[in-house]
DNA sequence: GTCTATAAACCGATAGAC
DNA sequence: GTCTATCGGTTTATAGAC
């Protein structure tokens, strides 16, 4: 079996990235987190913290897709699905007294106009979260281009309501989000006539 | 007249942030880039970077909530005020070189689980603009808790829309965000039957 | 592969001359 | 109010023993 230090190393530098960033977290802090030795960090890793960096932000912008996906596919249809999802991050933030938010916005803001390395690193993750969530809204019968712009701003609803949420030690952004959300969903659908309020409950999956 | 040391190193310091955010900028940095003797920081800041950051999340928050309110105050209706609003930023942005969106939402993720003094800052900018957009959609005939549903989720669209534009180099989540934002809104104005999309401009002030 | 010691640069903060 | 020198601590990164 292949070392699990390197495997501790990049999930520690992960939960550290969720609750300080990219700059604020040190090498020795992750060492020391990790319970590993100084130099791991450069055998795993010979490109420094930048390489370390570049991974976590990859691997946690994976693990985080495929957490939503799972709670997306179990819901009976997509206006189910996005409140779903909006729910969820709501009581996780309320268990982590809110610091587990999203893995990638921080690092994101924070390298987008001074590393480009981990930059692009943000943009490949925002990228298939956004070919995912279109993926699903075509197959509820979206047209393509409609279900790109509904994903997209899914997604900022969701990031934006992180940052308000997180700032202010409350849910209510997300579920102010998740209503706008879910009324832009379900507008989307076909046989909607763009309806974005009202009780109707779509089943279209 | 009063000394504009200070107000240099205010200024420098907001600009830096927005690129960098708190902990990537470095009091060296500030002084460098405002022309200003080191000790000046701790001359006019007693209490450091943390009053520095503090002092510079209000003004900036402030700042950023004038030249908002006067795009918007500046629209015919608040159909197009919020139209107007995501079309500026995205405008902002491209001439920029995706450097300048919020300069409140970087730091404030960055501190949020870090620093209670810069969080608590951070909080009161955001609680500030809700306000301001909730009093201007009441004033478009908007229920007032529809109203402060609709003001956060617009702000979240917009702050989430920063992220993924800066991250992708692109304004597509901004015109995306938009999109959404004007639908909400729209249907959220009376008369219109919750309709989100569809053509029909409200003139409703 | 593991671990320690250390280099070189940078950080925020302070003291004190002017 | 301006400016410099410097302190103590931290950072990323490297060298080298084991």
């Amino acid at each position: 079996m292949a070392s699990n230090t390197r495997e501790r190393i990049v999930n520690t530098t992960a939960e550290l990235f969720r609750r300080q960033g990219y700059v604020g977290t040190g090498l020795k802090q992750i060492v020391a987190g990790a319970d590993a030795p100084f130099g791991s960090v450069y055998h795993f890793f010979p490109g420094g913290k930048e390489q370390l960096g570049a991974e976590v932000i990859r691997v946690s912008g994976q693990f985080y897709e495929d957490l939503v996906t799972a709670v997306w596919d179990a819901a009976p249809d997509v206006v189910t699905a996005v409140a779903d999802m909006f729910a969820g991050a709501a009581e996780t933030l309320r268990e982590t007294d809110y610091a587990d938010a999203c893995p990638i916005a921080t690092v994101a803001l924070e390298v987008a106009s001074t590393n480009d390395v981990l930059r692009a690193a943000t943009a490949d993750v925002f990228s298939a979260w956004i070919d995912a969530a279109v993926d699903r809204l075509t197959d509820a019968s979206i047209e393509p281009a409609k279900a790109r712009e509904v994903a997209i701003a899914t997604i900022a609803l969701l990031e934006g309501a992180f940052i308000l949420s997180r700032a202010t030690r409350t849910t209510e952004a997300l579920e102010a989000a998740s209503q706008t959300a879910v009324a832009q969903v379900r507008a989307a659908l076909p046989g909607s006539g763009g309806r974005a309020a009202g009780g109707g409950r779509s089943i279209a999956r």
